[in-house]
This record gives C-alpha cells, sequence and structure tokens, in this order.
DNA sequence: AATAATATTGCAAACATTTTCATTTTTGGG
DNA sequence: CCCAAAAATGAAAATGTTTGCAATATTATT
C-alpha cells in the first residue's frame, strides 16, 4: 500500500519514495540492498532507477535500530598525530573500507580513562565492532566490553593469554632483540632513552626486555643511563643531546623510531659520527626510517602487516561471534643498518 | 505505562529498561539525556542509577533516526599514511571530541572517484557535517553536497569563492613565497620537485606559484628542472638523488616536507654539503623539520591552526545553516632555516 | 491446460528512541 | 489552606528501516 500522501514536505527521500517511484513495496526496495537475489532482476532496475530519480540515500541509523549491522567499527588510538600508528590506522582502514564498513577513529593521548569514555561513545554509536591498542587497559573498559560482548581485537601487543583476539608482536622481545643487538655489538655502556609515558605497556615491555638483556649480559643494568623521553622528535632530540654529550655512553637503545630520529639528529648536532662515535639502535621501523644518512638500525614490527590482519580478524569475529579466541604472535625483524658497529675502544 | 512484560530475553537493557527501574516514564529517561534542565534533580539522580544498575547505553541510532543529530562528523582526507595530515586530523579531531562528537575518517588516496563514494558512504551514516581537503572534487560530490544541504567545510586550500565554508592557505601563494626566498638568495637554476599526483590542486597551486615567481624573475621558467615525485620519503629521497647527481641545479624547491626531507637525505647521500653547495627549500612545516640537521628551510603551513579552526566553523554551521559562508585564509610564514643560503658561483 | 513447485512480492510488526500535547504535581502568594 | 501559575511527567505518535509470514505470480511438469 502506499504511503499516506498527507505528509509535511520532506527533504530527504526514504524508502517509501523510492518504493512508490518503482512501483513496488517498501519490503522490495530493502531487499534489493540486503538481499538483492531475492528480487527479480528487471524490479531491481527498476528500483534502481527509483532511486537514482528521487536521489535516496539509505539511512544506517534505521537499520543499525533494527538490530542489524551498523556498518561502522570503532578504533580507539593512543595518538594519530605522531606517525607511530600511521602506517597501522591505514592498513586496518583500507581492509575494513574494501569490506564497505566506516571507521570511527579515536584516540586519548596515552589517558587510559579517556580511553573508556571514548569506548562508551563507540557503543553508543553501536558499532559492529572495536579495536584497541595494547593489552592494558582499565577494568571498567575490559568489563565494559565482556559484559557488551561485542567482537574485540587487541592490537599491537602480542599476548599469549589474551581474554580478545589479539594481532601483535613481542614487545619484550623486540627490547630484548635489539638491546642484544648492541650488546652482540661489543657495546656495554648502552644508553637506554624511552617513552616516559605511563598508560602504555608496549613500552614498557620494550623497557624489561632491553633491561632483561642487559641484565643477562652484565649482571646488573646501570639505571643511570636510562632516559625518558617522548614522542617527538624535538623532543628525543634535545633529550639525546643531554645524553650525548655526556660522553658516558657508546651506543643508545631507543623505544621507538621517533626517538631514534631524535636521536640522529642530536648526534649531527653535536658533531658525533654515528655509527663510529655512538651507535644508534631503535625499534619500530616507520617508513623513512632506512632512508636517513645513516640509516637508523632497528627492529622492524610490521604495522601494516598487523593493521591489515587485525582488520580481518575482527571482520571474521563479526561474522562468526562464537569461535576460538585468536590470536597472532606477528614476527619481529632485526635490521642492522649503518648506524649501529662494532664498538672499539678508542 | 510499564512495557509488555512477555518479550524476549534482551541482552542490551534499552530505554524502557532504564525507565521500569526508575519508576518513570521513558519520555522522562529520554529527556534527561536531552534536556536535563526540564526534569526534577531528583528525578534525575533516579534514572542516573538506573542507568548505572541497568548498564544502560544510549542508542545514537534510534535518536539519529528521530532527526536528531547522529553526533558524528565525516572527514575524508586524500591519505592518513604519510604524516602530512597527521597533525591536521589530530587537531581537527580533538577539537570536535572535545564536543561530544565522533570522527569517521576516510581516506582516498588521491582517487577523488573513491572520495565520492566515500562521501556516499557518510551520508548514509547521517553525519551532521563533513570535512573535506581541498577545493577539487568531481563534480558528482559537490553536486550531493548541495542537494543534501550538509554542513560542509573546505580545509587547506583556501578560494575566495568557494561555495562552502572554507578554512586555508593559499597554496599559490606558499609555492610562490618559497620560490622567491630561494630567488632572493641569488639562485638562478632552481630545480623543482612536486608531487605527482593528480586530483590535488593544492600541489598544483603551489606548482603554479613556484612557476609564476620563476617566470616573473626570468622571464621564463626551465621545465628540465621540474621533477614529479611522490608522498615518500624513500621516493624522493630516490628522485632528488638523480635530479642533484646531474649537478645542473644550484637549489632544488620542494612540493612538501616529506619531499623536502628525502631532499635532504639525498644530499647526505651523495656527499653534497646543505646549503653551501645546494640549498633545499620545502613547503609545509610539519612536526620535525625544524630538528633535521640541517633544519629545513620550509613555507609554514599551520596544519594544527587550520585543523581546529575547521573543526570549530563547521561546529558553527551545524548549529546555525543558514548562516553566511565563512572563510578564512590563514596566513603562511616563511621560516629560512639553515638548508638554504645564498648562491656563491664557484 | 491443469497442477505442483518455486520464485517474487507485500503486509505489518518490530526496532529504540524523541517530542508534542495533555495531564498531573509542585510552588508561591494571598 | 486555597488558587493560579509554573514545573514536571506521561501517553502516544512518529522516525526509516528490516524481516517473518502469507499471498501472489511465474515456471516447470505432466
Amino acid at each position: 500500500m502506499l504511503r499516506d500522501m498527507g505528509k509535511k514536505y520532506k527533504d530527504q527521500a526514504d524508502i517509501f519514495d523510492v518504493a512508490n517511484a518503482a512501483g513496488v513495496s517498501t519490503s522490495t526496495v530493502s531487499r534489493t540492498f540486503n538481499h538483492p537475489d531475492l528480487v527479480r532482476p528487471q524490479t531491481r532496475k527498476r528500483i534502481a532507477e527509483a532511486i537514482k530519480t528521487t536521489g535516496y540515500i539509505r539511512n544506517r541509523a534505521a537499520q543499525t535500530i533494527h538490530g542489524r549491522r551498523s556498518g561502522t567499527v570503532g578504533f580507539i588510538v593512543p595518538t594519530i598525530e605522531h606517525t607511530i600508528f600511521a602506517e597501522l590506522v591505514h592498513a586496518f582502514s583500507q581492509t575494513l573500507e574494501a569490506e564497505d564498513y566506516s571507521i570511527i577513529l579515536s584516540s586519548h593521548d596515552y589517558d587510559l580513562r579517556r580511553e573508556y569514555h571514548l569506548l562508551r561513545k563507540l557503543l553508543e554509536h553501536r558499532v559492529d565492532g572495536i579495536a584497541l591498542i595494547g593489552q592494558m587497559h582499565r577494568s571498567e573498559t575490559n568489563q565494559l566490553l565482556k559484559i557488551q560482548k561485542i567482537p574485540v581485537v587487541n592490537i599491537w601487543n602480542y599476548s599469549e593469554n589474551s581474554y580478545f583476539d589479539c594481532i601483535g608482536a613481542s614487545n619484550f622481545e623486540a627490547g630484548y632483540v635489539a638491546c642484544n643487538h648492541l650488546l652482540d655489538l661489543g657495546h656495554e655502556k648502552i644508553g637506554l632513552v624511552f617513552p616516559d609515558h605511563f598508560d602504555n605497556d608496549r613500552a614498557e615491555d620494550r623497557l624489561n626486555g632491553a633491561k632483561t638483556a642487559l641484565a643477562e649480559a652484565h649482571d646488573y643494568c646501570n639505571e643511570q643511563f636510562v632516559k625518558f623521553s617522548s614522542y617527538s622528535v624535538s623532543r628525543a632530540k634535545l633529550d639525546c643531546m643531554e645524553l650525548l654529550s655526556q660522553g658516558k655512553t657508546s651506543a643508545l637503545l631507543c623505544g621507538n623510531d621517533v626517538i631514534g630520529r631524535g636521536a640522529l639528529h642530536a648526534a649531527r648536532e653535536l658533531g658525533i659520527t654515528i655509527p663510529d662515535e655512538q651507535s644508534i639502535m631503535s625499534i619500530g621501523d616507520f617508513k623513512g626510517s632506512a632512508d636517513f644518512v645513516p640509516s637508523l638500525s632497528t627492529v622492524r614490527i610490521p604495522s601494516e602487516k598487523i593493521g591489515r590482519l587485525s582488520a580481518e580478524v575482527l571482520l571474521k569475529r563479526i561474522l562468526k561471534p562464537e569461535s576460538a579466541v585468536e590470536r597472532q604472535k606477528i614476527s619481529l625483524e632485526l635490521l642492522p643498518r649503518q648506524s649501529t658497529c662494532k664498538w672499539q675502544p678508542a
């Protein structure tokens, strides 16, 4: 039956307008979108035309309300400003956009209380799934996720007993491998420059990995060589200059490539030759780190791969919520480049 | 009246559950959210408790359907991978998240056909507003935006006769100013390295600005010094190495800081001293460009400011759709740093 | 050409809210 | 303590879809 014509002026065509224009019922229009195989090709064509002439645009909110997928996925990252997660977000989005999902992206600036609030907002929008960075979250965050029974993927930091699906590398291992690279080269006085953020299990794990390597090699870890810096090349540069100018180290181990770049700049600024006078080792391998001169030695954490796989796993979970928890430990790659070399005492 | 109790098991508390728990009607619950001043503080408190005990989370989709704000804003950028828009997106998001909006971020990889499709998807979600980069879009994109009468802000590239609100700098001017900086320093053989993307009015305008400056100074622009590169440090480095090793230029003008960084690396790789042997000039001033050694001379386009202002303007337009078009031309800042100096013929 | 099987389509209920209008409660002034 | 005005609340309609079920149209089989 056609809809009451006495309605007030409407700016947006709705499914009734399309149905009228095509001379079918709303059910049929709806089906053309959601189960095209159930409607006759001929009818489908008529509807397609009606859609064009009316300028109809589906209302996802209306279908969301009905319990159908919202077609959105929430992605909460610590930051989008500092390159760190750019590649990850990019790969993640591309994969999901290819499946017609839209990404609601929010960042909490390393404040896990904000993370909780952002999560609530995403749930208000009835996202079909959620992606979070790291394993460390406030307990109310985890609780909320559990009782909501919403598909969740935990990205970036691998944990063998994660409650949710989890795709990431072992950041402990990354720190361990990176540090051992320097130790293998004969370095003994290694400066550790790591981000100072709390609310960041990745950095913490990396630092612990490095300290463990040091402890194994030296039976101790000299705390006076540990420096906390931040996620900014400028800040890191200053902090590294301070550390380098003390002249007590033969190598710097940087918690991530942003800091690694800062270290490279710092050395240059101070006229310190890399790697002859100091080795610089980093973790991450962001795009461009290989292009520095000297190129930055680092431990590669394949962010594109992680982003793509996370999206795929989340997708699977959305389609099949009850399957077993999926965890993938993404392997690291030690990339010795020009910024590190054997330590030769003068 | 209380709701029919014979309903099947529901996992998600809805507004009826809250109403029951608080002993009020759904109207009152709804009002506590949307017009808190209309409900007695005492009742409000009772409802707040009911919300907690039931674990209720508002359904934005349901209110969107009612013509109410969806609480989302769509932001379509060319890319999130290459730093270019990271600061912009960050500032934009922060400003809108503070007002409780969620951002649906999508990227089209410099493909304006994809931009159109992404826009449609955003409209399906009934976003309250849309932010787009640049002034150049497919005609169907512009048409769709016009007939939808949705708040739109055009970011990044200023145009004095934009149809929509527009916050940005003149990229023509940026190219012009950057090039004149080199000309003022006495450079004559200037290599132009610009992104090769079509579908990018910003790069085009910058290049035209540079060419205009050259034409004014020399009455010609030597096309053999124009090189098209891409938005990647690696790619740009290789391209710059090629150009530099020909030894026909005394300065490089780079279309953006990504290319500028590539140029810096290239020179270093080739053992060319910056700025003594070659000057490197860039456009953008991304975070970190000042920290390179030598620091990168560039024309600053204040992306954070642009991001923040865009968000504010879009917000205004959402609240007051009928007000006059707002345009802001953000001013540039020439930042001569260490990578450029006076040209002294050998 | 009649019947059975299958493919299409339509009706109406359901989804979770918001909001208008009417009704009830509270408040303040005498 | 009563009454008018103001404040708070509730009932019900409306929002734009999807989908189970029933009805109808098409096709295949004899």
